[in-house]
DNA sequence: TGTACATCAGTGAACGCGCGTTCACTGATGTAC
DNA sequence: TGTACATCAGTGAACGCGCGTTCACTGATGTAC
């Protein structure tokens, strides 16, 4: 009987909050962070402007919830590539695969994605600090795991554990920028394929050492989407 | 004679597009790539909005230009950091520390110019192309040439050269961005010292394999400014 | 069950702002003779 | 050297736009009795 369930438009609009926050996500998704205005939000859901102030203080707030959307999006996207990993009973091969699935993930969704990859890392607005996305960003919690796992096996020594994330995390980053803002821009499929199985060539022997030649760390996980396993 | 030069202030201004893009770029310093707009340039300029025109065919052309500003900014401020390298005869250090050096200097400015960080990397507007950029960029061409260099001392195998810039480049880049808008962006400088001291640690391996172990890759190329050799 | 009332989500009109861009112009500079 | 003229960098006023935000309001919903 609440409001809030939103399964009939009972009383005015139902769940006008919900709908301004994919009006605000739809424009980040068309337009980039930029795109996104209280005006052009209240639009999409066909509602007045001034309603809009009902649910968000002001125009920052509404970007703060349109960020942390995209970030929702990009962790279910990047979910999707760490299921679909190829059970193992090798926890060395299952390590560095998941570590290659998530930073494929990642770029991947930067790519198909641009507009709400860049609202997600959007100067300014809230952030999750440092420890509070190591406990709720769940990406980020598989990256670790799979370090910690590299560590159980020997594989990573202790001493390069510390901060490993940032390196992996900043790799995948900064690729997915240069990808689709920088000088990769208007690179073909198959360059950028090549320059991500070669960072990630360099990445896996950063992490493990010279034993990485022992191991794949490159396939891709998912063939984007389409058939499962063509040449 | 000719008014370019610039020398006296002759022939109304003298010099306004270069004022403008001057003053482009001190609005992006203070406010990023959205804080560039054609009246406040003119404004900063001391002139007449319309007068912008004459030297622009629009508002895009002039963030173009300080796109172009910012980059050559940041590749001055990278030059410092690879100039005060110390001598050394091994070809293998000396590679390697140009490596550090560079992207030791990518993140500094970043972190020291966010707004003309971001106005550099900005989306839309003109990119250098892959190719433009390895014969124009210096650090970019001095970051093929120390790799280059690991492959002749045979410290890069070279399977492993092609797209090698590529990782070295995502990485920094990522490194920066993760440091200014993402989740670094509040930690205070010896946790980013030392995220940064793992990520050289992972990718010098990386880049030469276990046989990293007997060089210095992580040391600072320059303690920021001031004094030059403090603990 | 029926009525009176309180609540509060959304309306409609309006504000002031800074923006990009255009127009007809002015007046300093450079040049031809 | 001196004058008439062409050039063109910059002016000043104005436009239409979409924005964020505020105001007094309306009318549907929920609730007390």
């Amino acid at each position: 009987m609440t409001p809030s369930g939103g399964s009939k438009r009972s009383y005015h609009h139902g769940d006008l909050r919900n709908a301004l926050v994919d009006a605000a996500a739809q424009l980040a998704e068309e337009g980039g962070p930029a795109a996104i205005t209280v005006r052009a939000a209240a639009r999409i859901a066909g509602v007045t402007p001034t309603a809009a102030y009902r649910h968000f203080e002001g125009h920052e707030q509404l970007l703060d919830a349109a960020k942390e959307r995209a970030m929702e999006r990009m962790g279910a996207a990047m979910q999707v590539y760490v299921r679909a990993l190829p059970e193992t009973d090798d926890p060395v091969q299952r390590s560095l695969s998941t570590l290659a699935a998530i930073a494929r993930g990642y770029i991947q969704f930067a790519r198909s994605e641009p507009g709400l990859f860049r609202t997600a890392f959007q100067q300014g607005g809230s952030i999750l600090d440092g420890e509070t996305i190591v406990k709720s960003d769940i990406p980020f919690v598989l990256l670790a795991q799979a370090l910690d796992d590299l560590v159980a096996t020997g594989m990573l020594t202790r001493e390069y554990r510390p901060m490993a994330e940032i390196t992996a995390w900043s790799a995948v980053h900064g690729f997915s920028n240069l990808s689709i803002d920088g000088p990769l821009r208007d690179w073909p499929e198959h360059m950028l394929e090549q320059a991500l199985a070669r960072m990630l060539d360099i990445l896996g022997r950063g992490f493990v050492g010279d034993a990485l030649a022992h191991y794949d760390f490159v396939t891709p996980a998912i063939p984007s989407s389409g058939s499962s396993t063509t040449a």
